[in-house]
DNA sequence: TAAGATTGAGGATTCAATCTTT
DNA sequence: AAAGATTGAATCCTCAATCTTA
C-alpha cells in the first residue's frame, strides 16, 4: 500500500517529515513534560519576558494556541504570569528557575539536532536546511488556482 | 519577539514550514469539505480499496487517526465502506464517483506545487524535495540521548 | 473601536482501553 | 492470543465569539 514519496508533492513530504522529527522529539521530551510546540516556548522566554501575543507573533501561531500552552506551562511551573503593571489587559510572562533548568539540560545542540537529521550527511542537512529557510522566507502567501 | 529562524533547530524549522504551507493548503480545500490531511487518503484509494489498517499504513498514521477521517470522508460522501466479504472485521474502503470527482479537480501537480514552493526556484525545490527524502528515509529511528 | 486574552467547537494526532472476529 | 476497528482522553492547531481594559 506504501507510495513512492519520490512522487509526493513537495507538502505532503514537508507534513509527513515534520509529523516523524515530532513524533521522536515529543518521545524524547515526554520526561519533562514538555513538547516539541511548548519547547520554543521557554526558549523565547528564555531571552526576556513578553506578552502572550507578542509569543504568538514570535511562535506564528494564533494567541489562542499560546493562551492554552502557557496556562499548561505554568502549571508544570516552567512559567509564570502576572498582571502587567501599566496595561492591565496584558500578562507578562516570565520563565522560572524550573524552566531555565529544564532548558539547560534539553539545550544541546548536538542532541537537539540528531532528532531532527540522525542519519544525514552534514551536506544533506544544509541542504534541508536551506530548503525549509526558504519556504518560511515566502512572505508572499500566494494563494494558487486552477 | 521575532527570532532568527537561521538559528532554528531543523526539528522547528520542519515544524514551522509544515504547518504554514498546511495552512495555505486547508484554506484553498475548505471550499470541497478536505484538509491537507484527508486529500491523501482519496489518493491512495483512486489507485485501489484498501483496509483501514493498510490505509494507516500508507500514510503513516495510527488506525485511529484513520477511523476518524474515514468516517467524515464517508459523511461527505467521498467514500464508502462495507463488510470484507471473506474477514468481518475488515472494511473494505472504496472512493465514490464524488471523491474521483473532487481529486481530478484537484489533482493538478502545478496548482498542488504552488502552494508548498510558491516563490522558491526550481533548484530550491529540488534541494527542499531532496533533504525532506532523506529525513522519511532515515528508517534507523534514533533516539538520541544527552 | 482596538487590543489582549479566554472559551467553545472542530479536525489531526497520539496512547490506552475496549469490542468483535479470527 | 492476535487482528481490525472504535472510543476516550490529551495536546496542537484553527476560526468564531466573548469579556475586560485602553
Amino acid at each position: 500500500v506504501h507510495e513512492d514519496p519520490q512522487r509526493w508533492p513537495t507538502g505532503r513530504l514537508l507534513s509527513a517529515a515534520a509529523r516523524k522529527v515530532e513524533r521522536r522529539w515529543d518521545a524524547y521530551l515526554e520526561q519533562w513534560s514538555l513538547t516539541h510546540a511548548s519547547m520554543p516556548v521557554l526558549a523565547i522566554l528564555a531571552r526576556q519576558d513578553h506578552s502572550q501575543r507578542e509569543l504568538a507573533a514570535g511562535l506564528d501561531v494564533t494567541e489562542q494556541t499560546v493562551s492554552r500552552m502557557v496556562v499548561r506551562l505554568e502549571q508544570t511551573g516552567y512559567l509564570h504570569r502576572r498582571p502587567h503593571p501599566e496595561d492591565r489587559r496584558r500578562h507578562v510572562v516570565t520563565i522560572t528557575d524550573a524552566g531555565r533548568a529544564v532548558l539547560a539540560d534539553i539545550t544541546n545542540p548536538e542532541v537537539v539536532e540528531r532528532f531532527a537529521t540522525g542519519g544525514m550527511t552534514p551536506a544533506e542537512i544544509e541542504t534541508l536546511r536551506t530548503g525549509l529557510l526558504a519556504v518560511l522566507a515566502d512572505r508572499a502567501g500566494p494563494q494558487a488556482g486552477p
